[in-house]
RNA sequence: GGAGGGGUUCCCGAGUGGCUAAAGGGAGCAGACUGUAAAUCUGCCGCGUUUCGCUUCGGUGGUUCGAAUCCACCCCCCUCCA
């Protein structure tokens, strides 16, 4: 869990004014207002994680950095598992219908979220509170809902809205257009439950929230908001947070810390400001002091930005250790204990070309990928560069039973014979 | 339910009987340049025992010496009509 009471500076701003000088920030529904409550009061709001994979990604990260600094300003942050919705699936930025997910797969990944998220806010005596849609959601009936909800939704202005847009030109069944109602009945049925009057969640969300907002105003007579945060994207507004082999996972089984830590070491120039804003709690002096930071004194900010980062996600002695191999491997020296590792017995290496032997640490996909990136001259034992596609691996090349293997210029792996 | 259009390799998208493992773009990987950055240029980019073999173009079956391309049936998507 964030440490709550580290950060002094912050107290004297209202978290509002904090959320929008971090760059967080994107919509909000009643800006004064929103502003005022926040300063004075202490409120329930939530956002919801539709547990569509079974790992937390970057993205909702942010989401929960935005929770972590409201909560620290006091108020009392509600996760809302979509364990309902997802059975439903949002159709809000995507320009396909996604496979149907089964209960049980939904149930799965909606327990491991629950996981992953207790690491990042106080759960304690209620300040924060865990919910999922699917106690509500799933055991409506159909027509009451229709008489209920339905009434108030017109479709005519549905249809204007940015989030169908697209998907007007693609296609969009009934099933997802449903979603935007269920997610409305969420933040009515939380207002409901618990006083949450405030919904926060990524831009693309918008439609959605305020859609909610409305249905509270009408149906309670009662004043809701809404709040968008920024979408991670890098400078040039492509989606952050993608790997080769896709998202980057907060789980470490999916993506290792040091592949973690790596990401946000090589991230581009232009992005290190904004995410040492959203996505770590240095005092925004510090960030701009490391945002300003010129040609390769930038690479101190991105070593920074990568530690705390890092830190936040999978704890300070995973960070620790994937810093230790990063300068093992890249400033020389040091420790290789912590570098990606594959553990292979002598008989998986004896009389096999290095080719075979690379699937396993993943440096290559196949034999015939293996034996283009030798071809193309990018595979090295040490810094001696593999220039035989049929090379053989001596066990005499390995020291103290390891032997160090580069792909390009900053793919490590080593291998241990046990 | 009717009429029309479509499902191609990670994504977009060409291909309408052999010259097609399948144009082009994107993504990705590698090389050069650098700062473990970006941009740029170059190469690679289904699998393998690699001048050759094997598997792939929604599914199944068929025609043919030969099919992503033709035929039949089925599944899915889109548009218009109801």
């Amino acid at each position: 869990m964030f440490h709550l009471n580290r950060w002094r500076d912050v107290n004297q701003m209202s978290v509002y004014e904090v959320l929008n000088e971090r760059g967080f920030i994107q919509q909000v529904t009643h800006e004064e207002e929103v502003r005022e409550l926040l300063a004075k009061e202490k409120i329930t709001f939530y956002i919801g994680f539709d547990p569509t994979a079974d790992s937390l990604h970057v993205g909702h990260f942010l989401g929960m950095m935005v929770m972590a600094h409201m909560q620290r300003a006091g108020h009392r942050p509600i996760c809302l598992i979509g364990g309902g919705t997802t059975m439903v699936g949002d159709p809000s930025g995507k320009t396909d219908m996604r496979k149907m997910m089964t209960r049980e797969e939904i149930d799965a990944n909606g327990e491991l979220f629950k996981k992953q998220m207790q690491r990042f806010l106080d759960f304690s005596d209620g300040r924060a509170l865990m919910l999922n849609n699917a106690d509500w959601l799933l055991k409506l009936n159909y027509v009451e809902f229709l008489r209920d909800i339905g009434v108030h939704f017109s479709v005519n202005r549905m249809l204007t809205a940015e989030c169908f847009r697209n998907r007007l030109e693609k296609g969009l069944s009934f099933l997802e257009f449903n979603y935007m109602l269920m997610q409305a009945y969420d933040f009515l049925e939380l207002n409901r439950q618990t006083g949450c009057i405030m919904q926060m969640g990524g831009d693309d969300q918008w439609s959605n929230i305020i859609a909610g907002a409305d249905l509270i105003r009408r149906k309670e007579g009662k004043p809701a908001y809404g709040l968008t945060f920024t979408l991670l994207t890098t400078s040039d507004g492509r989606k952050m947070g993608k790997t080769e082999k896709g998202a980057l996972w907060l789980d470490p089984e999916k993506t290792p810390p040091y592949d973690f830590y790596q990401y946000w070491r090589n991230i581009d120039d232009a992005d290190v400001a904004k995410c040492l804003a959203l996505l770590t709690f240095l005092p925004m002096e510090e960030v701009r002091r490391l945002g300003a930071l010129k040609d390769s004194e930038i690479n101190t900010a991105k070593k920074t930005l990568a530690y705390e980062v890092t830190k936040l996600i999978h704890g300070e002695d995973e960070a620790e250790k994937a810093r230790q191999a990063a300068e093992a491997l890249f400033a020389g020296g040091g420790s290789l204990d912590n570098v990606p590792t594959t553990v292979l017995s002598a008989a998986d290496i004896s009389n096999k070309r290095l080719i075979e032997i690379l699937p396993a640490t993943g440096l290559a996909a196949s034999l015939g990928e293996g034996r283009r990136l030798i071809a193309g001259g990018g595979l090295y034992i040490g810094d001696d560069k593999v220039e035989d596609p049929n090379l053989i691996l001596d066990l005499a090349a390995f020291k103290d039973n390891s032997l160090l293997l580069r792909k390009g210029k900053k793919t490590y792996h080593r291998i241990i014979i046990e």
